[in-house]
DNA sequence: GTCTATAAAATGATAGAC
DNA sequence: GTCTATCATTTTATAGAC
């Protein structure tokens, strides 16, 4: 039963706690029980629970991304392609365990660690980055113009995962997407 | 300088220190240190942290929508009116000491008490209603029909206030206005 | 690199005097 | 109703053996 590294069992399990706890509530002591290691190979891997908490945005940051472009990859069209970005996060808002953007939950928490917050702010600048290549490449009623457009999605979004989170629901992002229909 | 009660003052330090640092990370100790109050004053007013949590949530719902109501009152015409929903946030965001949505950051923290959560979906709830009356009584250009304008503007706001807590700015809430005001 | 043992401080909460 | 003193736990982190 001990197939992964220590320091990759310590990652998996803090991130867990983390994402479904809260960052303060969960504990080194819980975190060590859980990992099933020993306390100081826990200060050994990582200097603080700080850094341990780095490393799980980091490694989030990258698991996130990767999954968007699997998940974009086989769609095709311009137009089809803005509407998967609705369809990407009722798919993630649709498993079980889903209790809102780990991002957002952290910087939520955050009490002016600006290392901390910095994460936060490229995960997020680089998903509206994204997003505005994908509408810059598709066509659609000119109401609002691409950049927008861009910016709507952008908070439509944030404010479906915020709510959705809230009303443990995906019904919000749904919304969100049959609103966007009606520019393309 | 003991002009208000000890309960008041209890409260009002433990909200601005929820707010500011976030609820786990703020100790009793704290509370009562910057109160200056006795540990046991607080434990009598108080029967544990988690219902001066919950007063605080409850007191923060009804001066929330008593400075909506300050705010739209002397605001005339329906359109006008949608439009003050935004007026009324980039005030609030205005502040130097702005943090995000209590609400939303109390949420964020907590970790499957049902109280807590009621609380917050009340608060939302509530304002969603709110939203919605000013829009059944605006013109607007019909490209979405009124219940799709009002969900709308609430993920618009929903997602504005997450991303101005981030990036330290109400610029994003700007931007949803304007986008909005296409729509009137 | 992993372990046990322990430190030092902070946590939420209670007892009992005044 | 407010106080001081104190409780049992839990917190993050370190020392030193193997």
């Amino acid at each position: 039963m001990k197939e992964t590294g220590v320091k990759d069992r310590i990652l998996d399990t803090a991130s867990r706690l983390f994402y479904e706890q809260g960052y303060h509530v969960t504990g080194i002591n819980q975190i060590i029980e859980e990992a099933d290691i020993a306390r100081a190979s826990l200060y050994h891997h990582f200097i603080s629970k700080t850094e341990l908490l780095l490393a799980y945005l980091d490694r989030s940051h990258e698991a996130w991304f990767r999954e968007l472009e699997d998940f974009m990859r086989p769609v095709e069209g311009a137009r089809e392609r803005v509407l998967a970005l609705f369809d990407h996060r009722i798919m993630r808002q649709s498993r079980p365990n889903w209790k809102g953007c780990n991002f957002n939950k952290i910087a939520a928490e955050n009490s002016g660690d600006e290392q901390v917050l910095e994460r936060v702010k490229r995960h997020k600048g680089r998903f509206r980055t994204y997003i505005r290549t994908l509408v810059s490449e598709a066509p659609h009623k000119r109401v609002l113009d691409d950049e927008q457009l861009a910016d709507m999605i952008f908070l439509l979004l944030e404010g479906a995962t915020v709510a959705g989170a809230m009303f443990r629901s995906y019904e919000e992002t749904e919304k969100a997407k049959k609103i966007v229909e009606s520019f393309l």
